[in-house]
DNA sequence: TGGTTTACCCGACAAAAGTCGGGGCGCAAA
DNA sequence: TTTGCGCCCCGACTTTTGTCGGGTAAACCA
């Protein structure tokens, strides 16, 4: 397995580089990095299933997935995007839980599955990474709070307008492969129609322009009072 | 302060039987419940809001509790009942970050605060409580993870059929005295006169009964069709 | 090259959720 | 005992969201 000897070399380079785990020490890394697999993922592929008991702790190295949750009558809510540089499932790894959601690959996407028991390991000899593990999943209930809020109390059209403002760097939006309506509806709670007709709403009120390559915000400060449900009292 | 020293001694054996604090010492426990102070809240009391960067752990002794957030409409979203034995806070006392929700007394309300260097060291020094933390807010994932897809996917009907069916003991849901229409409104993400109205649907249909006192479920099987959307391939 | 696929668009309609005005009932303070 | 308040109920209306049927145009492929 030269292969995947050379890779697990690329691994912990990365791993070094790697906030997460910052703090360790390279022997540490280097066992790390040789108990773990790599994997490629086409586009389209599932990596788990909602439900699925799943072991491994997983690293993005590249590509980009999305986390989502289905109804029996097709709707799809995604619930976050994950980027390269990103890890995702320590609720198998690390809760011994059942994966509450479903991940695929939006992109061709590389991972590297990290074992439990290797992870564990380090868990319970390395505090400061226990603690970086504890700050990470904080930050995900933070996403998950304001995304439930949102879901609650706002329109679609403010959930849009706030994902754009979130997203732009600059003024732009870079429209790749899988930013198209069907994905954005679903990141949003909605359906495409929906969103088209939001889209077209915006549009025609001169706070955004679209076309097949990007997003562009043209009006930062109407766009950020439509993100906003109404004042009432 | 013999009072808050014999406080002390009951916190200490509260935490003994903690199971989120299991296989620390008679020592650290001690230390820790020396370390921490005690406050209650009267009803509709505000324990934190918002936005507040507080640095306590909060062990709740006795009462209940709602985290909520709210819309400047004044239209507020549940996100979860934090009840006698439960801790919570992990965010402010662990990861440094700003509470993303406010916490709201629902009864009179007898809480431990735990400050954080104490709660660090314990981290640092015992690595399988900080697997029980882990752990801990993994399940809260998993709970904000189904809320956020039910609000998207699931009509108020079926959010209503799904809670009722959660909390029934045997039949009956006992009310307490802020177990109303209101509450429950916020709970399920919508406002108090559509609930009533989707009550009325429910208990014409046969499938609940509900007074004063309790809230009956006659017709189990009815209720469990109309929590899951329609199959529609 | 033509045919198919994919993404998007749109008007009209249906369903779900939210709003409004009004009214009733029981309990508790004045 | 009256008055006021909290909680709940209800019908009618509006807004928001979802659905349906049908359409166009660019991209892709055999």
């Amino acid at each position: 397995m030269s292969e995947n000897f050379s890779r697990a070399e690329i691994l912990l380079k990365r791993l070094q580089s790697f906030d997460y785990l910052r703090g360790l020490d390279g022997e540490t890394l280097r066992r790390l990095a040789n108990a773990s697999s790599w994997k490629v993922y086409a586009p389209e592929a599932v990596i788990f299933w909602e439900g699925d008991v799943e072991s491994n702790l997983f690293y993005l190295q590249y590509g980009s997935l999305k986390a989502l949750k289905s109804s029996p009558d097709g709707r799809k809510q995604v619930l976050r995007f994950i980027n390269a540089g990103e890890i995702f499932n320590e609720m198998g790894a690390l809760a011994h839980r059942p994966n509450p959601a479903t991940a695929i690959a939006l992109e061709e996407s590389g991972v590297w599955l990290i074992p439990r028991h290797a992870l564990e390991e380090i868990v319970s000899t390395h505090p400061r990474t226990a603690m970086q593990i504890i700050e990470n999943m904080a930050d995900k209930i933070i996403e998950l709070v304001t995304l439930a809020a949102d879901l609650s109390l706002k329109t679609v059209e403010a959930r849009l307008a706030t994902l754009l403002l979130e997203q732009a760097e600059g003024d732009v939006i870079k429209r790749r492969r899988w930013t198209n309506q069907i994905e954005l509806a679903a990141r949003l709670g909605t359906v495409p129609d929906v969103l088209s007709r939001v889209i077209r709403d915006l549009t025609k009120a001169g706070l955004i322009e679209i076309d097949r390559q990007q997003i562009r915000i043209i009006d930062r400060g109407g766009l950020l009072a439509r993100a906003k449900p109404e004042e009432k009292p």
